[in-house]
RNA sequence: GGCGCGGUAGCCAAGUGGUAAGGCAAGGGUCUGCAAAACCCUCACUCGUCGGUUCGAUCCCGACCCGCGCCUCCA
């Protein structure tokens, strides 16, 4: 069965594969960097991460350009607030959502690219699109006239025909004919950082910046445009409209957008007090590894309620997948196979993928893995698990950890090393075995202390992280 | 008003026209120097409400109630 995704564009679940080579063409519209991300972003750049990741699984290379805006309204208001210039400004947040996006896993998009970087591509673009008689100059500003795009409203299924005819002048200083144009180049304001081009001195719209860098590195038509839903309108049915109207031809053949998160049941935001970013939530003690797991778990196109009930939930999850890896690896299984098992593991790995493939389904994907752990350790405990079958279980939960990558414990600065714990618990057992327990308890303590957890089972002792 | 989404056990959540996955929590048990950890078992006659279609509906249709998103910057 091949991957199964749902397109905004269509209103259906179509089957994906990437227009020409093995190649998925991807663009995802990344951050606006004014600020640290919030965990509603990671949201969505996590759904993302699942997908790229996903089609790698199934096989397909991915070009994969993530943005990041590093010019808008609220970053200029900013920074000349703090009379530091844009650059200065936004870099410091740019680097901090690249490191969020490593703590959280998230691999890095084949390219990721700056606005600022590319304000000749957007002029170019602008200027293709004057050439056809889109545009119009107001106030030295350029706007797009959406009455020329006929098709304007195809992505957010909205029918502006009816208001096209009723102009009104927007509240903001600039003219506008219509109501819906939208700006693609605005007049340099005094004291405001601007670019001197041949469309004149001024700064890009938003717009205009995804369609000119997504075209520049992955073709007129893109085989996945994704982004979260509230970018639907008007950003997403924007760039379609600029795009298309130059190319003639589909900008995107599938549109990806991730539902919102939400916390403890609102609306995030800062005056209601629930307002986290990643740092926030891992000065609290969680592992960032929680925090993806949650982020995964539900389906991209559902909210998600992130809340701090669901975080411990995802913590002891993590510790049940943990516990049956780490048993996999230390218990000793008798010789030989048992074709019950081997069955149960192809079934689950079967499974698993049509999960994922139906849509990203990840929270039935995870139902499947739990629901074979729990049938592989009954037939641990009943004899009816052989040495022969661990190699397929190691498989299919490296199946399972190439998308939700969750598995390996993040390692803190200045802790405890592997060997350093080796040893102790090794001077534990020394000590277990000649009835020193108040010694081989203190040991222990030491060590939950550090996030250590010991298990003495039939095998001997072991050892894992805390989650 | 327009477009769209959702209401499944204490919480999160999957799902199908044929009688409710999974995780967490809770209760019980196995194991153990004690403990911890681990593992196992139990846990929704019921899927917002009311009608309809059907041999049969949580899943299809209609109405209604509730919550939410977008239509303005926003992941």
């Amino acid at each position: 069965m091949p991957i199964r995704l749902y397109n905004t564009l269509t209103q259906k679940v179509e089957d994906f594969a990437p227009a020409s080579d093995n190649t998925v063409r991807m663009y995802a519209c990344g951050p606006t960097v004014y600020n640290f991300a919030h965990i509603g972003n990671l949201r969505t750049f996590t759904f993302q991460d699942i997908l790229r990741r996903w089609l790698r699984a199934r096989g397909m290379e991915t070009l994969h350009v993530m943005n990041i805006t590093d010019v808008d309204d609220k970053i200029i208001r900013t920074a000349v607030q703090q009379g530091v210039s844009i650059f200065d400004y936004t870099k410091p947040y740019e680097a901090a959502f690249l490191e969020d996006m490593a703590t959280l896993r998230l691999q890095r998009p084949e390219k990721v690219v700056r606005a600022t970087d590319h304000i000749g591509e957007m002029v170019s673009l602008i200027q293709s699109l004057t050439e056809k008689g889109i545009t119009y100059e107001s106030d030295g500003s350029i706007y797009y006239r959406i009455a020329k795009f006929p098709e304007y409203g195809k992505l957010s299924h909205n029918d502006f025909g009816g208001m096209i005819a009723g102009a009104r002048v927007d509240v903001d200083e600039y003219e506008k004919e219509n109501a819906r144009d939208f700006v693609l180049w605005k007049n340099k304001k005094e004291g405001e950082p601007s670019w001197d081009t041949p469309i004149g001195d001024g700064r890009p719209g938003w717009h205009i910046e995804c369609s000119a860098m997504a075209m520049k590195y992955l073709g007129e038509t893109l085989d996945i445009h994704a982004g979260g839903v509230d970018l639907t309108f008007p950003h997403h049915e924007n760039e379609i409209a600029q795009s298309e109207a130059v190319t003639g031809k589909p900008f995107a053949r599938f549109w990806i957008h991730g539902e919102h998160l939400i916390v403890e049941g609102q609306k995030m935001s800062k005056s209601l007090g629930n307002y986290y970013t990643l740092r926030d939530v891992l000065q609290m003690g969680y592992q960032p590894e929680a925090v993806r797991y949650l982020l995964a778990s539900v389906p991209y196109r559902n909210k998600l309620n992130f809340t701090f009930d669901g975080l411990k939930a995802a913590v002891t999850s993590i510790e049940r997948l943990r516990n049956f890896e780490l048993r996999l690896k230390t218990d000793k299984f008798p010789e030989g196979s048992n074709a019950d098992a081997d069955k149960r593991t192809a079934e689950s790995l079967a499974r698993f993928e049509e999960a994922m493939d139906d849509d990203l389904n990840t929270a039935n994907a995870l139902g499947v893995l739990f629901e074979f752990i729990r049938e592989t350790n009954t037939a641990m405990d009943s004899g009816g698990f052989n040495a022969a079958n661990v190699a397929p279980v190691v498989a299919l939960l490296a199946r399972f950890d190439e998308v939700f990558d969750i598995l390996k414990p993040t390692v803190a600065e200045g802790g405890l090393t592997d060997e350093a714990i080796d040893a102790l618990a090794a001077e534990r057992v020394a000590a277990k075995k000649a009835r020193d327990f108040a010694r081989a308890d203190a040991i222990r303590a030491e060590l939950l202390e550090q996030g250590i957890i010991l298990e003495d089972t039939k095998e001997g002792t072991r050892w894992k992280r805390k989650a």
